[in-house]
DNA sequence: GGAAGTTAATCAATCGTTTGATTAATTTTG
DNA sequence: CAAAATTAATCAAACGATTGATTAACTTCC
């Protein structure tokens, strides 16, 4: 017979993580998931056990692959400024590559309910700030950087490109783009990463 | 008899902005709502029509309050860089000061549902971000400003203030501080301040 | 006394979940 | 190999609980 077989359960993650970024988790039921995906609704309670399983799965999913990418870049031998701007690179790269769960994370982040969840982003971002922080305390210590609030600079850093993710495309800096259509989402990376890149080398090794 | 009399309809506007900000909308029931506040469910209709009602004359008052404030600025005979301390100390003030309804406006900001919420928040936010560009844009043409991404610039000097309010305490840049304890918001709010004007002073007028 | 404010009780609708049954594929057995 | 037994996947229907909203009666106040 003609089995459709082939991974019900994978479409049911993608229709709900669709649905979770559109009109958030509360805001979306077990019954539009199960229609938007094609599978029975007990489905959703047979592979996950319930729709918090689905959104814990989607999030683990997506937390794994996050972590496992930017740590090899403090090992070249290159100079903190270089480093810098490869982490901006790549941590652009992969936010706007995912902008759908990055929304869908920074909501997470801003509710006080399942506190699970929310430790478990607390903890991904921590790594990437840890890093960041490093590279540039280094700079600073070798007196190739300027002294400055580290802190705050890996908020605008990690700010500048979630604001772009998040605020409406017609209020944020390019005005006429559309971060769905993918020609214009390459250009706004492009214009993200060589802004952070000239601004964090201006600020961090302009002589004052 | 004890008469309550002093507002209910206060009451029900203050205890659903908390809930709305910890829970989000639609994790917020009616009778949380009405519990919270001290009031009984069919007030909520009585006063507001509806929960969206609630919802709706939340954002509206403070979005009310918002666009009133930083006007004036522009008119000052001081120079760009002047006005444009003047904006982030404006901007960042009036923000912490409300980081609750930031959140919610910023959590409504990444969700399709109520697309005219939506619209309102884009036209407010979409102001203060065109007070910002001439600013900025007239000190680039008087020459005091290095040649800029300009809308990019105030993707980070929005995205600084909002992720220092929305990312985690623990997370984010002051470890250790609480946005709920007053004093810690005192010191943060200078922080970013301080931060952002130095980040804009050394970017846009250091001699490359 | 009548308008405004307040209440408990109730409404239909929807929520997430569970159920018992059915189908299709796989494994075991004689 | 084929019949029997077992497993996994899927389904329609129904579950109890909760949702936002409404009703109608009662109280308060001018």
């Amino acid at each position: 017979m003609k089995t459709e077989k082939i991974d019900k359960k994978q479409a049911i993650l993608e229709a709900a993580e669709k649905l979770f970024c559109e009109t958030g988790y509360e805001g979306t039921s077990t019954r539009q998931i199960a229609k938007e995906s094609g599978a029975n609704m007990a489905m959703i309670n047979y592979y996950f056990g319930s729709k918090e399983g689905v959104f814990i799965e989607i999030m683990n999913n997506r937390i794994a692959g996050f972590a496992s990418q930017l740590r090899i870049i403090n090992e070249d031998k290159i100079s903190s400024l270089e480093k810098l701007h490869k982490v901006i690179e790549g941590y652009t790269n992969r936010i706007l590559a995912n902008t759908a769960f990055h929304k869908m994370m920074h909501r997470e982040l801003s509710l006080t309910q399942r506190p699970e969840m929310y430790d478990k982003i607390k903890d991904a971002m921590g790594q990437n700030m840890l890093l960041i922080d490093r590279i540039i305390t280094d700079g600073i210590e070798d007196g190739s950087f300027n002294k400055v609030d580290v802190r705050m600079v890996i908020a605008t850093i990690m700010g500048t490109i979630t604001n772009i993710v998040i605020a409406p495309n017609k209020v944020v800096p390019c005005s006429n783009f559309d971060l769905n259509n993918p020609k214009d989402k390459k250009i706004i990376k492009e214009r993200v990463i060589a802004h952070l890149q000239d601004l964090t080398t201006v600020y961090l090794t302009a002589k004052k």
